[in-house]
DNA sequence: TGGGAATCGTTGAATATTCAATATTTTCCA
DNA sequence: TGGAAAATATTGAATATTCAACGATTCCCA
């Protein structure tokens, strides 16, 4: 008896989530090729735009990188004086990020670029798909954790 | 007056996609560890497991890595006698992809691992819900295109 | 039919990421 | 309270990816 072929790969979850992962982000660093800026940079700035400053702990949580590659992202954002270190005084062992002037200013042109696909997706893929992808995402994250 | 809060990034489709991929690559990983297998490999395995023989180009659109990066993983596989090359004689800029008996044997083995994490989730995620989801990518997908 | 342009895959150098080990500080409890 | 264990961030070496350039082959059309 020959082998049943096995479901493709196109069918599966994990695969078509790496392929919209890959498309959406190539569409986004792709407006985010004129200010340089990778879009795990634009992450990192959005998440310190609170002004509060963030353990680096917390940050490469928030923006999916580990531990070693967020330390030397941020030091190339150093160097660029998008960002700075702090000593956090209560627990010395932590460092405290802070967006610098110029780092806020580059975010705002990195949301308007962001919100400007967004709306550029909602608007070709229909709001009510772009409104129901996001929230069966958020529940699959929900579960998955 | 002050500056509006933007929209944090949770809410943005591209970071929910990037977030459910890296949890459900890392989910999917931890269970191909036993066989040391990344889940890129199982891709390739997977599109060559209809014995046919596909070319690079076809296999790095379809595995969703770019052309060096393939060669190279590609080199990896054929040291670990999984796959190997072979020139195309109709026409000669292309080389031709197989799986080997061992790759094939692999590739059984890390499907079944697959459908199981498939099962899991839609166990725990909700069938329905499992199915929208990629209902909708598959949607987003085309669209991006 | 000759030869320039396009396609296909690989290579090497530059860059980025990951893993394991480290230094520092804090926590905890015997 | 002393000191082992845990938590935090960084470093360096190993590994992987990317970018640009290349060699080989095929396509195309003047």
């Amino acid at each position: 008896m020959a082998k049943s072929p096995s479901k493709p790969i196109t069918e599966h979850l994990a695969y078509l989530l790496a392929q919209a992962n890959r498309e959406i982000n190539r569409q986004l660093d792709a407006r985010f090729r004129k200010e340089g800026v990778p879009v795990e940079q634009w992450r990192i700035l959005k998440v310190l735009s609170d002004g509060k400053g963030h353990s680096m702990g917390e940050l490469a949580e928030a923006v999916l990188l580990n531990h070693p590659t967020l330390t030397k992202m941020v030091d190339r954002m150093v160097s660029d004086a998008l960002v700075y270190r702090v000593q956090d005084a209560d627990d010395r062992r932590k460092v405290l990020m802070f967006s610098s002037d110029r780092g806020k200013a580059l975010t705002q042109r990195l949301n308007s670029l962001a919100l400007s696909q967004e709306a550029f997706i909602a608007e070709n893929y229909g709001d009510k798909a772009t409104a129901d992808l996001k929230r069966l995402l958020e529940g699959l994250i929900e579960k998955a954790n």
